[in-house]
Formats: C-alpha cells, structure tokens, sequence
DNA sequence: GCTCCTAGCTTGAGGTTTCAACCATATCCC
DNA sequence: GGGATATGGTTGAAACCTCAAGCTAGGAGC
C-alpha cells in the first residue's frame, strides 16, 4: 500500500502544532518548576486530588483522571508523598486499592500554584487566540481525544462500580455536587 | 492582582487540548519506539538532517531546526551514534562546531520509519479532523509559536546570523531553494 | 602575545517516564 | 474449598530530559 503522505498544508500544520505545543507545554513545566518546584504533571495530580470529593482518590482513578499509567502514578504519587503533599493509605474493605488523599500543605500549594500557571496558560495561549479559534481548539482535541479513547477502550475498563463514597466516612467532603465543570485549573 | 481564571469554555478547551495532545504525542511516540525502537524526538532528528543539504547539520543548526537545547542534542546525537545512524565530526575551520551527518544506516531508517509514522499521523489526527480544522490547528499554533519564540529570543540567543540557508524554521514562511515542501515526515 | 569574553558543545547528576516483572488481594467457577 | 484468572499497585532498571558546570576554540581589546 502507498503510503498517504501529508501535503503542502498539512505539513506545516503539523508541524506547527507539534513545536507549538511542545514549547507550550515545557514552558508551562519551567515555570510551575521554577516557582513551585513542581513539574506540571505533579500538578495535575495535585489538582485532581483538590477537586475529588474528601480530595481523595484510589490510584486507579487517579490514573484516569490524569491520564497517566498506573506506574507512572505510583512513583509520582510515592515522591508526592515524601514532600508531604500526599498521603496514601489502604482502602478499608478491598485491601488491594489504595487511596491517595491530599494533605493540607498539599492543598495549600495547590491554592498556592494555581494562579500563576493560570496566568501563564492565559498568557501563553488564550490570549493570543480570539475566542472562536479558543473554541475550536477545544472541538479539535475533543475529537482527537475521542479517537484516542476509543484505541484505548479495549486496554481500560472503567470500573463500572464507584467505590462507594471512598471510604464511607468522608468528613463533611462529600460535595458531591460539582457536576460538569470539572476544572483543573481552579482549586476548591 | 486578582487571577484571571479561565472561565468554563476555557477550561474545556484547555484541559481538551492538553491532555489531547499529550495522549497524541504519547501515541506517535509508541508507534515509532515499537515498529522502529525510535523515539519520536528521535526521529525528528533523523529526519531534519534528511532534509539538509548533504544530510548534515551542525549541533547548533540541529539545535534550533528540532527546537531543542543544546544538552538534549548532545546527548541524543551520541546515542544515535552508537547505534550508527549518524556520524559526528569536526568543523575544519572551525574547530568549536561538530558536525552531524546521517549515514547510509541513518537515511534507510528514517525511510523505513517514515510511511507508519505518517500514517499514525493521519490516523489520530487529520483524518479525524475537516480540512478547515486541519487548517485551523496550524493557525492556532502558529500564532503561539509565534508567541514562543518571542519569549525566546532574548534568552536563547540563537546568534542572529542565518547560518546559511539550511533548511532552518521556516514556518513562518521563509521558504528557500529545496523544492518548497520542507516536510518532516518524509525522507529525500 | 596576553587577557578576557563569547560561542559551541559535552558531561554528569538528578529527576521523570516507561517497560516489564512482580506481589497481594479478589473473584470466578467447578 | 481451591485453583485459575483478573485486578490494583508497586518496584527496579533503563531511557530520556533538564539543569548547572565545564571545557576547548575563536575573537576583541590592548
């Protein structure tokens, strides 16, 4: 089969994106490492954590939530920890999960990291976009995610069963009722 | 000064993108390490001294062509060494510069590597996307590259002599002698 | 020539990610 | 109950990237 290869336009579409969004993305990690001596990955993870109910999430779904291997999470979440960020602990009745819950210093860099990687997000992308290209950005890779998850159905299999409220006796946490707008870019 | 968060739309559109684009680069970058044992960094550096004239660059010239510091290349370059598909040599005259040349091993890699890469390429993304999108996306990222480079330009300070017409950054459009396309997926 | 400074690149250490192997607990099914 | 299998995580090694430091060669100024 000949191989479809890309043209004039594509190609510099490509590749447009491809440098575009790799310097993006290492400048966004130079500066959360520069002022928060944090890469931008273990933000995320921070982040995730903050906008969970108890701020507290299994590994698993801590995974999917920041799209990262199971490896990836454990040694993450494990230098986390060291730095006091993150606690683990195991989970009560199914001995196997564990479940990492942010620690109040990790809230408080949360609180703390979050407006200048805002700004630098805003700064870097947003305001250099009109909002209808802002809008298309987001259609574009929604699309592509789509397909993405799609290849990797078959690999996951999103527990279906929601282990229950974690922990049952969630402190006061259980605001449950953050629906749609999940942001990571806000902490609670 | 109070942050600026993003509103809803906004965050949508981010979190869409990046972790759209981190699962997309992540994909290539499997495709590429399993049929080729080739890291997608890799490649592109194969493939930006397929493009030169001769199939040679030298380290600073590679540096600014693959957007990358001048450790990464150092270090890629040496690995690509040893596995013989390029060679490094010294300047004549100038005794400081290394030049970095594909070798045969080289060139039948990047053509090996080429069609599945490209093809992953369309895949995951352009055949997912309208041309308008396709369009789109290269706008979106030019610009923000655009943005990027300015950010760079004091600090990095890619000496502002045009190391002759080596097939350099032209996205933005500064398109020399070598038959226009300057596409880095495809070997010559 | 000598000194100081810059340019070009390399090196080493430290940190993150990946891959494969592994451990422990749950679950299925006879 | 008990073995096979699946699930949830962890671990260690190897690879890659980054940062800071260093090293040599070219240039400028005197």
């Amino acid at each position: 089969m000949t191989t479809r290869w890309l043209d004039e336009d594509e190609q510099r579409s490509w590749r447009a994106f491809m440098w575009g969004s790799r310097l993006l993305m290492e400048a966004l990690d130079r500066q959360l490492q520069r002022d928060e001596g944090l890469p931008h990955a273990y933000y995320m993870i921070l982040s995730a954590l903050s906008e969970a109910p108890g701020r507290t999430l299994t590994m698993s779904e801590l995974a999917q939530t920041v799209r990262g291997s199971a490896s990836r999470l454990s040694h993450a979440v494990a230098r986390l920890e060291e730095a006091g960020l993150v606690r683990r602990e195991r989970h009560r009745s199914d001995k196997r999960t564990t479940m990492a819950m942010l620690t109040e210093e990790g809230v408080a860099k949360v609180v703390a990291a979050a407006p200048g990687h805002v700004e630098a997000v805003r700064n870097l992308l947003f305001d250099r976009l009109t909002p209808e290209q802002g809008e298309q950005l987001g259609l574009i890779f929604r699309t592509v995610l789509g397909g993405l998850d799609d290849l990797d159905a078959p690999a996951r299999r999103w527990s279906g069963e929601r282990v229950a409220a974690v922990g049952g006796d969630d402190l006061a946490g259980g605001e449950q009722g953050h629906e749609g707008t999940d942001d990571h870019d806000r902490p609670r």
